[in-house]
DNA sequence: TTAGGTGCAAAGAGTTTGCTCGTAT
DNA sequence: ATACGAGCAAACTCTTTGCACCTAA
């Protein structure tokens, strides 16, 4: 079967490696924000003949060609996700890495303002909100777009940035 | 004199060397987002007797201490800014480095209503604009909180993540 | 006096790259 | 056939650290 990300790579003329199709297809599984190291290791679980080096190029050569999109949430090391249509934010659980996304339509306009107020145009925003479950016996039953990653918080968990309240 | 940042680690009990207070110095001027690089490059033109890795350990320290408060402005090296009260956030000039703040407090309340809505506590949040000097013509004529640093880009000008738009 | 800071160089973590060999087209 | 990809190890960038020496309190 041809995954998702491999028919967007066909269809920008890449050539298709056996590395390239695994790591197309890594990829694919949504709903996902894996780091290098992580693609790498669930690569290699599919083939052994894969090298980190690779892992890093491919990254690079998909977000080149507009069908990766690279993230930074903290912790040193870059986390993928596949180009989607529709803005999205993440809000980071700090206690276990895990990344929710979630929409907020009325933020981009709000953004836009903002931008336009200070005399810039609006290139791309950043919006990450770093929380901590809130007591389970209070969790609403609204369970939005949920992924599944959970990649180590951080190498020696110096703890994300962000304007602390 | 003693520099506002002197001030405060002196309240906190630290032993003031030459160098800190000289670090402390570079860091009270206001408005600024220097790296690492841009602080000992500072602080050397002050007294040459400092070691990039004596800023590196300042830095750590004073943000410890919360004195001063960690960035990650994408471009892979930190950036500091002395603690303040009252929130704000930033807009970066994606072609000269250049940082810009702003407040939003009506912001504020509505992301802590999305962490709850998810279930979250929040704990920080990281709000960026990435924009570029709209046409001058048309500049507007309030000109907010603005700081006057340029920091390189980035190392490889590898651009700055966000979602783009 | 002495707990703690500093300089230097070496070590780490994440990522990129030169080179040689391999393979999709 | 050949342009492009892969593997490996070395190189790079930013940051931390071990150790011997120094200094503020």
């Amino acid at each position: 079967m041809e995954s998702r990300i491999e028919r967007l790579c066909i269809d920008k003329g890449l050539k298709m490696t056996g590395q390239r199709r695994i790591i197309a297809r890594v990829l694919s599984e949504p709903g996902d924000h894996p780091d290098v190291e992580e693609l790498y290791r669930r690569a290699t679980a599919l083939d052994g003949r894969i090298s980190i080096a690779t892992v890093y190029r491919t990254v690079r050569l998909l977000e080149e060609k507009g069908i990766l999109e690279r993230r930074d949430f903290g912790g040193g090391r870059a986390r993928y996700e596949p180009t989607e249509h529709g803005h999205h934010h993440h809000l980071i659980d700090v206690d276990s890495g895990r990344v929710i996304e979630f929409e907020d339509p009325a933020h981009e306009q709000l953004l836009q303002e903002i931008a336009e107020r200070l005399g810039f145009d609006l290139v791309s925003t950043r919006l990450e909100l770093f929380g901590r479950r809130a007591d389970p016996q209070k969790l609403p039953t609204a369970a939005p777009r949920r992924s599944t990653d959970t990649v180590k918080p951080a190498k020696q968990s110096r703890s994300p940035q962000g304007v602390s309240r």
